[in-house]
DNA sequence: ATGGAGTATACAATCGTTTGCATTTCATGA
DNA sequence: TCATGAAATGCAAACGATTGTATACTCCAT
């Protein structure tokens, strides 16, 4: 049903030998201007497209980045935050820029080692990770097998890999002091420190506070995972068991979301009598109703980013930094 | 670096022919079951894996589904309805379960013909291609030409492809006999009825209060787009106009968010005062804080549906019904 | 004219699998 | 023991591109 144009039909048409084709195609500097045009040409023309695998084969680079998404048990949750979309789009669009395809998985469970799979069958030549959590072993372990991945997260000590993330610890210290610049003094922190990135906000929030001379109330912490099912409830049972506050930090925007919900259920206007701050800044958080005040992680630059490092380290260039910070943004919406 | 494992060297350690260990590795029923049972603990062993490109060009099959998912113009909008990523997920497992890959692309403009460059290539089999609002020309201009694709949307008479989703209409309905049943009677609509998708949920909307006997006020409509990044001051002005109103139908979750916040900031209760439903049961639906009642679309399902009528489409299969409904499910909060 | 330095093109090997066909191995019955 | 068919394996030709090396072609200086 579908013609199979090959290359070597288009040698014949263009009356040159297939290998001048390929040169041609590949802008080779020593086909000659006039040829190379005269050989696209007939190339749009019959809709003449380069075979991939073939090409893979011979060139021994599928000319794709894979990337894995893993959602470990809280598979829903974890889905649902809006963040890793947008990692998907500016991965793909930094890959299409520089002529690569995107292979995606989204492993059911983590034991799966779909990047070894990926790159072991050369269907992807590098591999971006999103997020280490609770794999940080695994990780290590494929590090010493193979160099050619990147992480996104956040920096810890014991990774043996590189990894690009935005500087949690300044991010939650600029959430903070944002809050406290408007005179917010009781604060709530809402997330789980058992999880690497939040532990370093949640860090970046004490030291914001200890340098303003605030002392923080360790109970002014609610334990939550980024899912956010209970934050509603958990939040209106700390209002009504009469803890008083003025500012909220949660580390991700969509407990954010929740929070806001809660406050204004229990009479409470924001930003009037509470400020919240969020986390990630996904696209959503401009457009929230009302507009959100976030720490933008700049999700499209680090995506960029990734790329850039891994095709670097495909290429061999020695990846000195370990570590790579993303920008950080207040949004604010005020 | 990277020491790189041959089917020839495989066979050389099992002392067979490679041949041998390529029918053994693809079950052939030829190879005796001890044979195959040896070459595959070997394989494991020295940790050999199929090289994909070099199999893709000789079987002629990159054993990959490509997916498009188009932004338009508003990118950033569209990229954050977590839709998408559900989607992904959900085609990306139901791939994998089938032994595909997943080649995703985001075109940043409408212009670029991502999906004929992926199947001319032959990095993918077939593809599934994400929504068809504008692109509906476009997609019919390809199905002249490939007919291995499918495509996420509402059934539209003049699309010559095959298609799966939701029924919409029936959304439309069911949510509004949602909120008929619990009493509401001044119902606002929420969407931009030029969006085919949206215009088919505001026909079963307009039919089930037809049923109903409830005479509709047509200018219970405000138009926005899926961003909803004005449908706050929209459903603020509305309310500040005078208008009354005890149920919203939002046709996406996204809308129903930004318009509880409305509410509530208008003294109004969700759901005491005003019934709100979404559209899509986006995970975060049910975390949303208060849950939001929604119209799921089992998007879970409707991936699975679209690969398999991919692969089925691929080996010639007549795919008879151009239209597959995929699940429709109330989603209840209260 | 002719040699030589470039420049432009052609030849042919190769990448790692899969698969039609030929060949060997094996068990079985005569 | 040997022919015989079936079962298991081996041989070799693809698949469609890329690329090192060899050849042909230009153009100019002698």
């Amino acid at each position: 049903m579908n013609k199979k144009v090959t290359m070597l039909e288009l040698a014949k048409i263009a009356r040159v030998d297939i290998s001048t084709v390929s040169r041609a195609l590949n802008n080779s500097p020593v086909v000659k201007e006039s040829t190379r045009r005269r050989i696209q040409r007939i190339a749009d023309e019959i809709g003449y497209a380069v075979n991939a695998p073939a090409s893979s084969l011979r060139r021994k680079s599928a000319r794709a980045i894979g990337m894995v998404i893993p959602l470990d048990q809280e598979a829903e949750q974890t889905m649902s935050d809006p963040f890793y979309l947008e990692m998907v789009g500016a991965v793909s669009q930094a890959a299409a820029d520089l002529d690569y395809d995107l292979v995606v998985t989204v492993p059911r469970d983590a034991r799966q080692v779909a990047e070894r799979r990926l790159l072991n069958t050369g269907r992807a030549d590098g591999i971006i990770v999103i997020g280490q959590a609770a794999r940080i072993e695994r990780l290590n372990e494929l590090a010493e097998v193979h160099s050619n991945f990147v992480v996104w997260g956040g920096r810890i000590k014991r990774a043996k890999y590189t990894t690009v993330g935005s500087d949690n610890v300044k991010g939650g210290h600029i959430a903070t002091s944002h809050l406290l610049e408007r005179g917010a003094r009781r604060i709530l922190f809402l997330g789980d420190p058992d999880l690497p990135e939040v532990k370093l906000r949640y860090d970046g929030f004490l030291k914001a506070q200890k340098e303003a001379g605030i002392s923080h109330d360790p109970s002014y912490l609610l334990r939550m995972n980024f899912g956010g099912r209970t934050t509603y409830n958990q939040v209106l049972d700390f209002l009504r068991a009469g803890n008083k506050i003025d500012g909220i930090f949660a580390s991700s925007d969509l407990l954010a979301n929740s929070a806001i919900h809660a406050l204004v259920a229990k009479g409470l206007s924001v930003p009037g009598d509470v400020r919240v701050v969020g986390y990630d800044n996904i696209g959503q958080a401009s457009m929230m109703t009302p507009p959100l005040t976030t720490v933008s992680q700049n999700i499209s630059q680090g995506g960029q980013m990734m790329v850039e490092l891994l095709l670097a380290k495909l290429e061999g260039e020695k990846v000195n930094s370990r570590f790579t910070k993303t920008e950080l943004i207040v949004r604010d919406s005020a």
